[in-house]
RNA sequence: GUGGGUGUAGCUCAGUCGGUAGAGCACUGGAUUGUGGCUCCAGUUGUCGCGGGUUCAAUCCCCGUCACUCACCCCA
């Protein structure tokens, strides 16, 4: 048996690659415009690092996470998500220094050993982008009205922007403490999983899928009843600005985030058409996170959109490799030799020319120019050759003309530029 | 971690009520001693996922295992 690739873990195969890339020049764009710049930071970090991001207690650094020891001992963990080397990033290099606000995209791979499914895999990519410096609710609605852009410039069908506030640490821990006592009270009617989880995680009861925990929780505090001031004023604000900018969401005061790290304004892009993995992005505000890593007290709000879901939301349809302008069809050696050489010089004048290598018939090169869809065939014979021409076939008129060498590539590069 | 489905040619799949296998597409060559797409002809490719059991005989039945996939869980 060969070697096989790592289960979860997908190539990307020329035909597919392509929406990738749009997916990938369409938020450069975007983001370009909105004032982002890009960062890369590696795929390992020290392990600590997400645990103390994402939380101790989340099921991402419980059990998914990818979690190993160098040759030195220290203990290292392929990156879940993408915030947390950011924000280490930052604080390491001090960028709150050169500027009071930055703002910071990136686009690359993330690892989480889950059992893969439709949507969900063990190495998947994300495009994220960060906002660190203000907390002011403007900046909430811009991030959601670039996110919301963005899907509409990448035509992804059928999503819906949906936002939430979770609170800060001012007003989420009475509210918890409420909730887990109205929990208590209806505990015979939960689900099984939301029984063990209602004390660790009991936010995680409202968004069960079990119909039995819907129904129990109909009537459960929310936590948008429950923020204090300055939150509540700033979700109002960050929904009066979402109205003046035009970008349309709906309220959902049961979402919740998988990571310990959000405050205040929370919010995902679902869709209907992916099954159950149904977040085809997710963000939120994460004032807190900074100062706990070590840095500067200061907030930030960002999301990350999951690309493998775009990617099939954009469907399977392959995409056709590019014409080629040119191909050189040879008879006999030293027609070969010459073809060879022209092939090289338009090519690094940027032309996409193909020709065979391996001297099969000339019917058998032009079946092959004929399925890479070539707009012209040169045919190269060794008596045309001393004479100084060739034949010039154009594919889509099937038409043919004897041409001088002498001069040719300058003509072809024209008529290509031209076109 | 739990449950379901599926594993036959490069791809999509058929098939054998148990006697070691086929189609379409793709690929190669020919019908035109130097000319594609259409048509016609010919040809190549499989340890029928792997291991074990039952049997004279297993790709088919049974058990196990692995892989893929979907769902739960969780999440982007």
């Amino acid at each position: 048996m060969s070697i096989t690739g790592i289960k979860g873990m997908n190539d990307i195969l020329p035909g597919d690659v392509e929406t990738w890339q749009h997916l990938e020049e369409q938020a450069r764009k975007v983001f370009g415009a909105f004032g982002y710049r890009e960062i890369r930071v590696p795929v390992v970090e020290k392990t600590d690092l997400f645990c103390r991001s994402i939380g101790e207690t989340t099921d991402i650094v419980e059990k998914e996470m990818y979690t190993f020891s160098d040759k030195g001992g220290t203990s290292m963990t392929l990156r879940p998500e993408g915030t947390a080397p950011v924000m280490r990033s930052f604080i390491q290099h001090k960028m709150y220094a050169q500027d009071p606000v930055s703002k910071l995209y990136y686009i690359g791979p993330m690892f989480r050993h889950e059992r893969p499914q439709k949507g969900r895999y063990r190495q998947f990519h994300q495009i994220g982008a960060e906002v660190i410096g203000v907390d002011d609710p403007k900046i909430d609605a811009q991030v959601l009205a670039m996110l919301s852009h963005y899907f509409q410039t990448t035509k992804i069908p059928d999503v819906v922007l949906q936002i939430n506030s979770l609170g800060c640490p001012e007003c989420r821990p009475s509210y918890r403490e409420t909730l887990i006592s109205f929990l208590e009270q209806h505990i015979a009617s939960l689900c099984a999983d939301c029984q063990r989880r209602y004390t660790t995680n009991p936010l995680r009861v409202l968004d069960c899928k079990v119909p039995g925990c819907k129904e129990a929780t109909v009537d459960a505090p929310a936590m948008l009843k429950n923020l204090c001031i300055g939150c509540e004023t700033h979700f109002g604000q960050v929904k009066e600005h979402l109205e003046a900018l035009s970008v349309s969401y709906t309220v959902n005061p049961r979402m919740v985030r998988g990571l310990d790290y959000y405050t205040k304004t929370t919010f995902e892009m679902v869709t209907g058409s992916l099954g159950s993995q149904n977040a085809v992005a997710a963000g939120g505000r994460y004032n807190g996170l900074i100062k706990d890593l070590g840095g500067p007290d200061l907030p930030g709000i960002g999301f990350a959109i999951g690309l493998e879901r775009l990617a099939l939301m954009l469907g399977e349809q392959s995409i056709e490799p590019p014409r080629p302008e040119l191909f050189i069809a040879t008879l006999g050696e030293t027609a070969t030799k010459a073809g060879f050489t022209m092939l090289t010089r338009l090519q690094r004048e940027g032309v996409l020319v193909e020709m065979e290598y391996t001297g099969k018939s000339l019917k058998a090169q032009l079946r092959r120019a004929d399925k890479m869809k070539t707009r012209r065939v040169l045919i190269l014979g060794g008596d045309e050759l001393e004479r100084g021409v060739a034949q010039l076939r154009n594919m889509d008129q099937s038409s043919q003309e004897e041409v001088d060498l002498d001069g040719l590539e300058g003509r072809l590069l024209r008529e290509i530029h031209d076109a």
